[in-house]
DNA sequence: TACTGGCTAGTTTTT
DNA sequence: CTAGCCAGTA
């Protein structure tokens, strides 16, 4: 964690210097409801600011605001964000309002940094060390895969990633062990998710370290457990602020409302901000409901609503709110703008297939540069990663440069991740994960059964893998080779510890990957890829620098794992919509809106109507982060896992306002159906609204699943599949024992429905859970 | 212990 | 289609 070091203690020159004036400077060229925002600092206050009316000046000046008016110190202010990024920011920003005394904000942060901040402070009443270590995503599934083991678990019928997606789940639920519903852990494994739940968390203990969800879950328990500690809290934090309020889960509100206990909840000094249009992490427990129940969980609070947008025209404002006014359940915002001009109009391109979409954007996007527009000022959002390719292939052959956010980060390369257990192991000699993790790599000749004697002896001395090693070069047991191999490994084990006393931590770890023998082995690598292994670890040792400390370092790239695009060249961006909230750009692709792909049938398969409204919001999302120009396209022909499918329109099309949109279709000039008279009429008609369901994109819908094979229920029908769902399994379809016919898994019988998810015991593949829409009566 | 073919599964991912 | 993982073989 970067602020992690010392604070200096705040200056009063740049504070005190502000006093004494009617109106400082930092509210000028605010408009009337941001001052508002800014000014009420007393009591529960809620923020719902759409996207682009100048949420973050709002709570960047609100923290300037406090602190010049010496309402609070730096480190009594609890600052909440969801990415590093976004705190970052926040920094940057105050800082150049308040000057640099404030770079010791000590508790402007992540959940989870600043919760592990309180966590390795009193990490003995949560049973860990305040060394311990945080897991990621890679090391939680090598854990649970020995957990299946040890109980006997069929990996191939119950996944270590599905465990890792229910413990996620419960994690954000804010549920410990003893609180998971019997409904609920029963499921996994025959019943025996609880208990491995129970296992996972007793191994994490041993191991001294704590996964992602426990940042949040272990510091409520401690909160919960000992009221003196949270009323330490209670007195130092004067003033709270969350940012994003829309994306927190129950666990991160349960947090949050322990730490606004120190006052009656009509009192409490906190401030929200968020958008619930722009709330789309639902699938990964964000509970859009936390918003949308502030007032009643602080009584009196104040609402603000920021409505001027300062980023889009106008045309595309009026899109974007007439997409989301679809939703049903928000607070209900209208964006406006003061900008008379209306600007370009939203464009729908229609095209052959994706390959002619991805041309199609290519040439705009050389035409724009030959205008002069910059590839940085242009982003290309898709729904999915698998529809990049696509567009870096077009762009390689052009010679277009581009940049693609997301994909695998930095720190979860495999050479990174490798280089990192070797850190880890030296700072934390406890840490077996890490340790079962290089303990052969480079290859060393000690395969799994030297590692499973290892774990054996560790098990019953009950001792860390790297100490059993140590008892174990004693004895005979191993053979002359292995031990002679892992002498040597401990003796290097221990030089590196002892020189990492000297060493800065970058320098250490070139050392070790020299030392151990990584570095030959990717030399001798003659594949492509070894050259960039060899460039990210230099990077790795680059960025290590600024960093005194092992600890130090590991904590910051265990919470910071951030992919800086430090390339500072001109590129088109690529990315998700999900990534690119938050960001603007002047011209913005909005390819694939067809249906099944955006909306994904997915989510409308798994959560229904909410599912859909979901999808809304990110059509919302990417809308909006287009300035001056929004270029949307469908393609009627697209290959989804390997095979040709024809697909229709989003029905998000059909939800734009007519009067702000362009359309063409090249896709019939290709010979292509195009869909309805001509790729303009739906729009002609007086009242595209009068039946949304007598549009042509529906009608093609409706034509289409007529004409499916099979004649399955209509998936593709967000009202259906939705009623399915709320009703809570008695509307499906489907009756208990009934036998039914699956494409892939093939005959079996109905055991157990649970809304358009229906548990069936198939003949030849066993029990399953499946989709209902994958399925047929048999 | 290390490699290679066959098989399976296949959204979104702030920490 | 294709990438990642496991099981059987050298």
């Amino acid at each position: 964690m970067a602020d992690n070091a010392p604070l200096p203690r705040p200056q009063a020159g740049p504070i005190t210097s502000q006093l004494g004036r009617r109106e400082p400077d930092y509210l000028n060229g605010l408009n009337p409801e941001q001052r508002d925002a800014v000014l009420t600092i007393d009591g529960p206050l809620l923020v719902l600011a759409g996207a682009g009316t100048g949420k973050t000046r709002v709570l960047t000046t609100r923290i300037a605001h406090i602190l010049t008016t010496k309402r609070a110190w730096p480190s009594e202010i609890l600052s909440v964000t969801f990415t590093n990024k976004a705190a970052r920011e926040m920094k940057d920003r105050i800082a150049r309002f308040v000057g640099a005394s404030v770079e010791g904000m000590p508790w402007l942060g992540t959940f989870h940094s600043i919760s592990a901040r309180i966590l390795r402070r009193h990490a003995e009443l949560v049973d860990l060390k305040s060394t311990f270590t945080i897991l990621d995503t890679d090391d939680q599934i090598r854990l649970i895969k020995q957990l299946l083991a040890a109980e006997n678990i069929d990996e191939k019928r119950w996944p270590a990633r599905q465990f890792a997606g229910m413990l996620d789940a419960w994690k954000n639920r804010g549920l410990l062990p003893k609180d998971v519903p019997a409904s609920d852990s029963g499921y996994y494994a025959n019943g025996k998710g609880g208990k491995l739940y129970h296992d996972y968390q007793a191994r994490l203990k041993t191991l001294n370290a704590a996964d992602f969800g426990d940042l949040l879950l272990e510091c409520i328990r401690l909160f919960r457990e000992n009221p003196e500690v949270l009323a330490e809290y209670h007195a130092k934090f004067k003033y709270m602020l969350v940012d994003e309020y829309q994306d927190s889960n129950t666990a991160q509100y349960l947090w949050l409302r322990l730490l606004a206990q120190g006052k009656p909840a009509s009192e409490a000094n906190i401030c929200v901000v968020g958008d619930d249009d722009q709330s789309i992490y639902g699938w990964r427990g964000a509970e859009v409901d936390n918003i949308l129940r502030f007032e009643t969980d602080f009584p009196g609070a104040k609402v603000i609503k920021l409505e001027r947008n300062y980023r889009s025209t106008a045309n595309i404002l009026k899109a974007a709110s007439t997409i989301i006014a679809n939703n049903e359940g928000r607070l209900g915002k209208t964006l406006f703008t003061d900008i008379a001009e209306a600007g370009e109009p939203i464009s729908f391109t229609q095209v052959y297939d994706s390959e002619e979409e991805a041309r199609t954007v290519g040439e705009e996007i050389e035409q724009y540069q030959r205008q002069g527009e910059a590839l940085n000022s242009m982003a290309i959002l898709v729904r999915a990663s698998f529809q990049m390719r696509e567009f870096e292939e077009r762009f390689i052959t052009l010679g277009v440069n581009y940049r693609v956010v997301g994909g695998p980060r930095f720190y979860e390369r495999k050479e990174i991740r490798d280089a990192l257990a070797y850190l880890r192991l030296v700072a934390q000699p406890a840490d077996d994960l890490a340790f079962e993790r290089i303990i052969n790599v480079p290859k060393r000749g000690l395969g799994d059964s030297t590692v499973k004697m290892l774990m054996e002896t560790a098990r019953h001395q009950r001792v860390p893998l790297l100490q059993a090693v140590r008892m174990m070069v004693e004895t005979e047991d191993l053979k002359p080779k292995q031990r002679t191999t892992l002498r040597s490994l401990v003796a290097q084990f221990d030089d590196w510890a002892w020189r990492s006393e000297s060493l800065p931590p970058y320098q250490l770890v070139e050392h070790m990957l020299e030392e151990s023998g990584y570095m030959d082995m990717l030399a001798a690598d003659k594949s492509v890829e070894s050259e960039g292994r060899k460039e990210n670890l230099k990077e790795l040792s680059r960025s290590m620098e600024e960093f005194e400390t092992l600890g130090g370092f590991l904590e910051h790239i265990s919470l910071v794992m951030d992919r800086d695009s430090a390339d500072a060249s001109d590129a088109v961006t690529i990315m998700t919509l999900h990534s690119a909230k938050g960001l603007e750009y002047n011209t913005v692709f909005l390819p694939g809106w067809e249906d099944g792909t955006f909306p994904s049938q997915r989510s409308m398969d798994e959560t229904g109507r909410a599912g859909l409204e979901e999808e809304r919001r990110l059509a919302y999302v990417g809308i909006t982060r287009g300035r001056k120009r929004v270029r949307i396209s469908a393609a009627q022909n697209r290959r989804i896992h390997g095979l040709w499918q024809s697909a229709i329109p989003s029905r998000f099309i059909d939800e734009l306002p007519p009067d702000a949109v362009e359309v063409t279709d090249r896709g019939s000039a290709y010979g292509g159906y195009g869909y309805g008279g001509g790729a303009t009429s739906r729009f002609n008609k007086a009242d595209p609204f009068e039946s949304v369901y007598e549009t042509p994109g529906w009608q093609r819908a409706r034509a289409n699943q007529s004409n499916r094979k099979g004649g399955g229920p209509l998936t593709i029908d967000g009202d259906l599949v939705a009623r399915s769902v709320d009703l809570g399994g008695q509307s499906s379809g489907y009756a208990l024992g009934e036998r039914v016919f699956h494409l892939k898994f093939g005959y079996g019988e109905v055991i157990q429905i649970e809304g358009n998810k229906l548990t069936i015991d198939f003949e030849k593949a066993g029990t399953k859970k499946v989709l209902e829409s994958f399925i047929k009566k048999g």
